[in-house]
RNA sequence: GGGUGUUUAGCUCAGUUGGGAGAGCGGCGCCCUUACAAGGCGUAGGUCGCAGGUUCGACCCCUGCAACACCCACCA
């Protein structure tokens, strides 16, 4: 075999997979399926869709190997709101408004956008080796999706669970839609406190109220005090004159108020900010909306201000109200700013007609679900973070000021009236409204994450009953971000158990959150971000400079962004493979939250993957061409063999412990262990002896070679769902009366572990082995002795088992130490003076006449004595305490002597021999 | 203000019913030994955040504290 190279193995396999279908469920298995979290169409996949569908990836495959009818459902999601943010500015880059296309135009261009972009993120899907299911691929627009959504939407309105009302709503003035409340993020930025003398009517006093906004006070229709505070007390039912405008506003009390706060009076804004709204609604007072769409004051405010920006506003009433002498002062204040989560503006509440789903109904049953544990997070703590939310739950939002998105079916007569139905046609029908009688439909559209809710069941293809809806729904796992639990995974338990009566999943997945190597999250406004298949592929310094650079906002940043992109990637990055990049995702994937995303772990990773090349290299150079009789002919498996498979087993067992609790990490680590320290470090070091040894037995060379290549096959198949690539590649060279005539890998029986194969008699008496071999090697290393000198090895002291042992593996050890003799002496034969190591009771010798420092020697002798002194003093503390003796368990406390009797012997040896040397 | 999580070797992290602290990377030393220098062999390095408690015994269980991270919340 060439070097290992990704590059020139993993391009082929995944169109030979596909061309085969064998990414489609098939068998009588149980079924088993998950359905992808479907990215935007906007995008390209970024570090944490990477990492997830790689872990979906490998549990899709372990499945699908072990038998289970297994779906990976595709599909894409049409993300409302970005995707016309998106297609708006590339149409902005040409000079064309929306507003000059008109809605079907702009509409025709976005759907141009989603063909275009959708590829890309299924070409990057396909070079991470994702085996999704493409022919059944889905789109939250399509028809079919459109049919769901019609209707639930209707179902829901005529249950009254949709309605339709003027709400006070989060209103984003770029984008000019309401969005819900899920899309504002709310950062603490540093503002400040206006303080405002309001005129009290009839008098010479004033209030002083407190504001963050101060051009909201044009649309106040209220002050109000707490009910208790004496100072205001008297006040409660006159009057003030609201400064700017020739209205008066009453003094109300109301126990929301927090008389500690600023000067203890509040001016109530009902239509402009969501408490003074509830109090408004308490005490009956007039909405005065003060905004366009656009958040520039409307007509009814003052002529002075008409048509100005908000925050012009803002300066123009601090400026007057400072002229009239009513701005008290000013303080430095930090708050709560509300921006919306796409386009990064303030976010106005606003008032405007909306629809809503009631959500409290919808709730009840999906916390159910999840109390009872019929649907489990793992890991288990964000369980807390649902209900939490799920308890308190507020009305959803549902419209959207937008195009692109499910058309909300509804339509209006000229008097206002609304009717819901899947068509034009049907609502006159339904309605008896006369032809003459025109009708408008809603221009809204819904919330993109409305359709994302009805994912699991209606690419499945409900409302039909289908029977890729009969066998694969309820699916197995979803897998995503905590970030998205309120946003869909909730909305997905709650729309599913209403119209199906199932849950949507039986488990929740919830992954870490990829960070960069700094711990910072990985963003393009950061320019940390790194593409996955930059990693895969490999890129220049030049390159990924280029690429996170491009199209910044601010110059300052991109100069800043190169800076840290040289520091971190001086040289680019190398090519490492998706093998190697799955592999480091899976060993990453632990339970914590962030996950630091760190190059050198794909380094080492890539490493690996070229361990296990090379060891398969090995195989097939000492196995192939294979003989007649490799497989059918007779073979004696050696201790050495039984050991392999023994190990073999256990680790099977690790990596179906760790797949059945979602350890990615635990099944990457078993595999890589086994792979590196048993397989290659030991297992063919072990067969040399054999393989390259002219006087084995045809008989003996033949069970390693089978051993070999049986182990290397399954080893292969055990690997396949994390390294799909190489395990393919590697696993088609070997000869089919081994691999069986399959036609790849993917569709091979997942290895199970057999406790029968397990031989504890080899695995010790390769323990033995290896004890020994890492005595002598220590001696070597300690002593400073070059690998090519050859040393004569002494044992003493030792066991019949001993004596037993190394008779049996004399060659083997001939071979892995290279010394000059191996002598065995009795108790009575003399012993030169020797560097020493211990293996259990018996002592492996270096003798040092000609070799061996005397001072090294000592200094490691002491060392060896102090630490085993050490130990001697803890055992000793436990034997000589009674109530350890008294209390702990039988076997512990005996363990505790045994060590204590050992220790004893081996210190007794120890301290001898370091008499010895030191009297040289 | 409420909630959750994290704190273990220089760095990034494992540690599965409480019973002798581990890995990878990095460091140091030796080795181009015929699968692999993307390698082999050896080696150094830790009062397991702090303080109490339970226990014969605590990285692990309980309490408190600290630092960091994240989530939720209407303080003008």
């Amino acid at each position: 075999m060439d070097k290992y190279q990704p590059k020139n193995i993993e391009q082929s396999w995944y169109q030979k997979w596909e061309s085969g279908k064998y990414f489609a469920p098939q068998g009588n298995g149980p079924t088993f399926s998950i359905a992808i979290p479907p990215p935007n169409v906007t995008g390209t996949l970024h570090m944490g869709h990477a990492f997830q569908h790689s872990l979906v990836d490998s549990l899709i495959r372990y499945r699908r190997m072990k038998g289970d009818k297994t779906l990976w459902q595709m599909g894409t999601d049409h993300a409302g709101i970005s995707t016309q943010l998106l297609v708006t500015e590339r149409l902005a880059a040409q000079g064309i408004k929306p507003s000059d296309l008109g809605r079907e135009k702009f509409l025709e261009k976005a759907w141009e956008w989603k063909e275009e972009s959708g590829d890309t993120i299924s070409r990057q899907l396909r070079r991470l080796g994702a085996s999704l299911h493409w022919d059944t691929e889905r789109f939250t627009l399509d028809e079919g999706m459109s049919e769901a959504v019609l209707e639930v939407f209707i179902q829901l309105f005529e249950e009254g669970l949709i309605y339709r009302g003027e709400r006070l709503v989060n209103w984003d003035p770029v984008l000019t839609t309401s969005i819900s409340d899920l899309e504002v993020i709310s950062e603490e930025e540093n503002g400040h406190l206006w303080h405002f003398k309001y005129p009290i009517v009839d008098s010479d006093e004033f209030l002083t109220v407190a504001t963050t906004r101060p051009e909201t006070m044009l649309g106040d229709s209220a002050v109000a005090v707490h009910p208790d505070d004496e100072r205001y007390k008297a006040l409660v039912g006159k009057f003030v004159h609201l400064p700017l405008t020739d209205r008066t506003l009453p003094i109300i009390a109301d126990r929301y108020v927090d008389s500690e706060f600023g000067t203890g009076v509040v001016k109530i804004t009902p239509a402009h900010d969501f408490n003074d709204y509830e109090m408004g609604r308490r005490h009956d007072l007039e909405l005065i909306n003060i905004l366009n769409p656009d958040a520039t004051l409307n007509n009814d405010v003052p002529e002075a201000y008409r048509g100005l920006d908000r925050f012009d506003a803002r300066k123009r009433v601090i400026a007057d109200m400072d002229a009239l002498g009513l701005l008290h002062k000013i303080e430095d204040h930090k708050l709560a700013v509300p921006r919306g989560e796409k386009s990064g503006v303030v976010i106005e509440p606003y008032l405007s007609d909306q629809w809503f789903m009631a959500m409290k109904e919808l709730a009840e049953p999906a916390i159910r679900v999840v109390e009872e544990g019929e649907i489990e997070f793992v890991p288990k703590a964000y369980e807390n973070n649902y209900l939490v939310w799920m308890r308190d739950i507020q009305d959803w939002c549902i419209s959207r000021q937008q195009w692109w998105g499910h058309r909300i079916p509804a339509w209006y007569d000229e008097a206002g009236n609304v009717y819901v139905g899947r068509s034009e046609e049907a609502v006159r029908a339904k309605h008896g409204l006369a032809a003459d009688i025109s009708l408008n439909r809603d221009d809204d559209v819904l919330d993109t994450w409305f359709s994302s809710a009805l994912w699991t069941f209606a690419t499945l293809g409900w409302p039909e009953k289908t029977r890729e809806l009969e066998e694969f729904h309820s699916t197995d796992v979803m897998v995503t971000g905590h970030d998205i639990i309120t946003f869909w995974v909730s909305r997905m338990i709650m729309m599913t158990l209403k119209f199906t009566g199932e849950i949507p999943f039986k488990k929740v997945y919830i992954t870490g959150l990829v960070t960069d190597a700094e711990g910072q999250k990985m963003s393009k406004s950061k320019g940390n971000g790194l593409d996955p298949l930059d990693i895969v592929d490999g890129i220049s310094l030049d390159a990924l400079i280029e690429k996170r650079t491009s199209n910044m906002l601010q110059p300052k940043m991109a100069a800043r962004i190169e800076k840290a992109t040289r520091k971190e990637f001086p040289d680019g990055i190398d090519a490492y493979g998706t093998d190697a990049l799955r592999f480091t995702f899976y060993s990453i994937a632990t339970s914590s939250r962030t996950i630091r995303f760190d190059m050198k772990r794909v380094e080492g990773y890539r490493n690996f993957c070229n361990k296990l090349w090379n060891a398969s290299n090995f195989v097939m150079m000492n196995t192939l061409p294979l003989a007649a009789d490799a497989v059918s002919g007779d073979k004696t498996l050696s201790v050495v063999d039984h050991w392999i498979v023994s190990e073999f087993q256990k680790t099977a067992a690790a990596v179906e412990r760790a797949m059945q609790t979602y350890r990615y990490d635990l099944a990457a680590k078993a595999i890589y262990e086994f792979v590196w320290d048993e397989l290659c470090d030991w297992y063919l070091e072990l067969t040399k002896p054999v393989l390259y040894n002219e006087a084995a037995t045809a008989e003996s060379v033949r069970a390693t070679q089978f051993t070999l290549l049986s182990v290397l096959e399954a080893t292969l198949r055990l690997a396949h769902p994390f390294l799909p690539f190489m395990t393919e590649e590697i696993w088609q060279q070997l000869p089919e009366e081994i691999r069986g005539g399959g036609e790849t890998i993917m569709l091979q029986s997942f290895p199970e572990a057999d406790d029968n194969l397990i031989n504890e008699n080899a695995t010790a008496d390769v323990a033995w082995l290896k004890a020994v071999v890492t005595a002598s090697r220590n001696i070597r290393g300690e002593m400073d002795i070059s690998f090519a000198k050859e040393i004569p090895i002494l044992f003493k002291n030792g066991n019949d088992t001993d004596k037993a042992r190394l008779e049996r593996y004399e060659s083997l050890l001939n071979f892995l130490i290279k010394p000059e003799s191996l002598t065995w002496l009795e108790a009575g034969d003399d012993t030169p003076v020797s560097a020493t190591h211990l293996v259990g009771e018996m002592q492996v010798l270096v003798p040092m006449s000609g070799l061996i420092d005397k001072g090294a020697e000592v200094d490691r002798l002491n060392k060896e004595i102090d630490r085993k002194e050490k130990e001697r003093a803890r055992a000793e503390g436990k034997i000589n305490n009674p109530s350890f003796v008294d209390r702990a368990p039988a076997d512990v406390v005996q363990k505790e002597k045994d060590k204590l009797v050992d220790l004893a012997t081996a210190l007794q040896q120890l301290i001898a021999q370091r008499e010895r040397v030191e009297s040289l």
